[in-house]
DNA sequence: GTCAGTGCAAAGTGTTTGCACAGTT
DNA sequence: AACTGTGCAAACACTTTGCACTGAC
């Protein structure tokens, strides 16, 4: 199911409503490549409807994640960062600590792994996080091409 | 080299003053178990030192952390949380999403396959960090019991 | 005595919330 | 018309910084 459809789904399903704001936002966000922060978003998305505010973004954001169109995260600096949620994707990622650049990645062997040694400490795995921190192949150039 | 001699040597050769304040810390992030966040290790603190602020808990986590005596890190609640380091050490952290609870554990194999992975993507692969979010043993009982 | 360290309060960030007005249904 | 969404500003929570005083060397 698309990400517009979902939308709309919860929407109805919820009793809310559907507002260029949330549409915009949603478009941007597929429209751009994933990862964004609340700040990012604004930037863009302010290009088409310059009132609106960080507030917006973050509680569109929020409502989101609860319709299940997207994650949020947190890398290394702490800020909030969102992306799409693709059906029973799950991944991780690897970011230039250079130039920010991020690429996913899906690994069932570390998955495998993981589940195993949750097991053995006597936990149950429920989800994880895993995040490279590397230098991508355009270093020492990276952060003046981005 | 235990974390009190590397603290004096850092202290020393960067002509920093040895005070009662980083002592005290120090100390009982020996004592505590780990990945205190600033505000939990002031808790502790202020039995012995009851003047002492946050301001200075923070300058000294990151003097710390300066030294290679402590590492920082933040889990999926976006605090900071310090760790005292240990030589050649590495490990990854299961967090139990019920009561905080926090198990260390340390996978070869894992390390191994990010390695692979980062250079099959282009990358140099520099740290990471891997939390696995789960439910311990004692759930539904583990909030309680904490 | 000098210079770094501390305590306190103020300033910064990033994020959330309250409220009056605007826009969907 | 009813009621949710939005924009703005104020409030928040966590973290950092400025400054005068304290304390280590």
């Amino acid at each position: 199911m698309k990400p517009q459809e979902k939308l709309k789904k919860y929407l109805v399903a919820n009793k809310l409503k559907s507002t260029k704001q949330r549409n915009q936002i949603l478009e941007i966000f597929e429209e751009y490549d994933r990862h964004m922060t609340p700040e990012e978003v604004l930037d863009v998305v302010q290009k088409s409807l310059p009132n609106l505010g960080l507030a917006t973004i973050y509680r569109t954001m929020k409502l989101f994640v609860q319709a299940g169109i997207a994650h949020e995260r947190r890398f290394a600096d702490g800020l909030l960062r969102y992306e799409l949620a693709y059906e029973g994707e799950h991944h991780d990622h690897i970011i230039c600590i250079e130039c920010g650049k991020i690429v996913e990645f899906e690994d069932e062997l570390i998955e495998e792994r993981q589940k195993l040694i949750a097991k053995e400490k006597g936990f149950q795995l429920l989800s994880h996080r895993l995040d490279l921190y590397a230098r991508c192949l355009s270093y020492p150039n990276c952060k003046t091409d981005n």
